[in-house]
DNA sequence: CTGCCCATGTAAATGGTTACATGATTGA
DNA sequence: TCAATCATGTAACCATTTACATGGGCAG
C-alpha cells in the first residue's frame, strides 16, 4: 500500500491531521494519486497499530478538536526504505482506448465525438496546470534541489497531458476520412 | 464497471468461453486494461444474471468442456450505449512521482537509480510495443476504419511511453547537477 | 439564511489481486 | 519427466468509492 508512505512522507515534512493530509494530497499529487478522506483516516488508524506514527490531540475553541499526527522513528525508516525501492511502469485504467478497441459498432461520428469530448477535458487540464502549481514550488521549497523535482514532476503531467491531446487530435482528424 | 463492456465488446465480435476472453484481453487490452481470470468468471456470472449473456455448454473430448458465452440483444444494446458515453481523463497510479514529490529524504544518486531503472522497463515495454501487434492489426482487422482505430491504439501506447522516457531520461541528466 | 470551511468518522458496496484447487493432454 | 496449455472455479484479502452522519463558525 504506497497511501501509507505517501502519509509519512508528508508527515515527515511536518505534523499533520488527517484533515491537512486530504488537503495536502489534493494540493499536490491529487492527479497521480489520488486519496478520499475515508482511505486518510483509516491508513492513518492502522499506521497508529503498526506504530509509524503518534498521535496528539489538539482541543480547539472554536473549532472541532483535531487529532496531529506524528512520524515515529519506525516510521522514517519505512518512508527511508520505500522511497529507494524501484517502480513499475504505472498501471492505466484507460476507457477511451478499450471503447476505441471495440468501436466497430458505432458511427464514425460518435467516435470523432468521443475524441473531441476527450480533447476538451484534456485542454482544461491542461489550463489548470498552467494556472498553477509553478509559484506554489518556488515558494515551499525547502531547497534548489526539491524545487527541481517538483517542477519535474509538473513536467511529467504537462508532457503527457500534451502527448495525449496530440494523440486524440490527430486521431480525429484522421478519422474524418471514413466520414 | 467497464470490464463488463469490455468482455460484451469482445462477444460481440465472436462467443468466447472465460478462457478465450482472458486471452483476447492480454492481446490486446492488456496494457490499458487489464483483468485476471478470477475477475472474468466473476463478472460473466453476474452477467448471466443480468441476461446480457447467454451460455452453451460445449463439450469437449480432450479438453475439459468450456462454456461459450453469447451476447444477447439487451447486452448488445447495453454495449452500444456504453460505447458512445463521454469518458474521463483516465486516472493513473503513478508510484514514481509520489516518491519524487517525497524524496528530499534521499540521495540524489539514489533518485537517479530510481529514474534510470525506470528508463529500463520502459525501453523493454516500447521494444515488445515495436516487434508484436503491427502485422495482427492488419491480420484481424474486418475494415480499413478499424484496422485504423486499432492503429491509434497502438500510437497511443507508443507515444505515451517514449514522452514518458523522454521525460525519465532528461530528469535524471538534470538531476547530476545535484550531485 | 445559505452554503462553505472546519474535522471526524462509519457502513456498504464495488473492484481487483493472490493463493488455493483440480486434472487431462501435448511437446521438448 | 517436466512444463505448458486447456479450462474452470472458490476464498480471502486488500483497495477504493459513495453515501450517511454530525455540528459549530463564518462570510456574503
Amino acid at each position: 500500500m504506497s497511501l501509507k508512505f505517501a502519509i509519512l512522507g508528508f508527515l515527515d515534512m511536518m505534523p499533520l491531521s488527517g484533515y491537512d493530509l486530504k488537503k495536502m494530497f489534493d494540493a499536490t499529487v491529487k492527479f497521480f494519486w489520488s486519496a478520499t478522506h475515508t482511505q486518510i483516516y483509516r491508513t492513518l488508524n492502522q499506521m497508529l497499530d503498526e506504530k509509524l506514527v503518534d498521535q496528539e490531540i489538539v482541543q480547539q475553541t472554536y473549532h472541532p478538536n483535531k487529532k496531529l499526527y506524528h512520524i515515529t522513528p519506525d516510521g522514517e525508516k519505512e518512508l527511508l526504505r520505500w522511497l529507494v525501492t524501484a517502480v513499475d511502469i504505472p498501471p492505466v485504467r484507460h476507457k477511451l482506448l478499450v471503447k476505441i478497441t471495440l468501436a466497430d459498432r458505432i458511427d464514425t461520428e460518435k467516435i470523432i465525438d468521443l475524441l473531441n469530448d476527450y480533447c476538451g477535458k484534456l485542454r482544461e487540464r491542461l489550463s489548470l496546470y498552467k494556472s498553477k502549481n509553478v509559484h506554489i514550488n518556488e515558494e515551499y521549497a525547502r531547497s534548489e534541489r526539491e524545487k527541481f523535482l517538483w517542477d519535474a514532476v509538473l513536467d511529467n503531467g504537462f508532457a503527457s497531458y500534451e502527448c495525449e491531446l496530440k494523440w486524440a487530435e490527430e486521431t480525429a482528424e484522421g478519422l474524418k476520412k471514413f466520414l
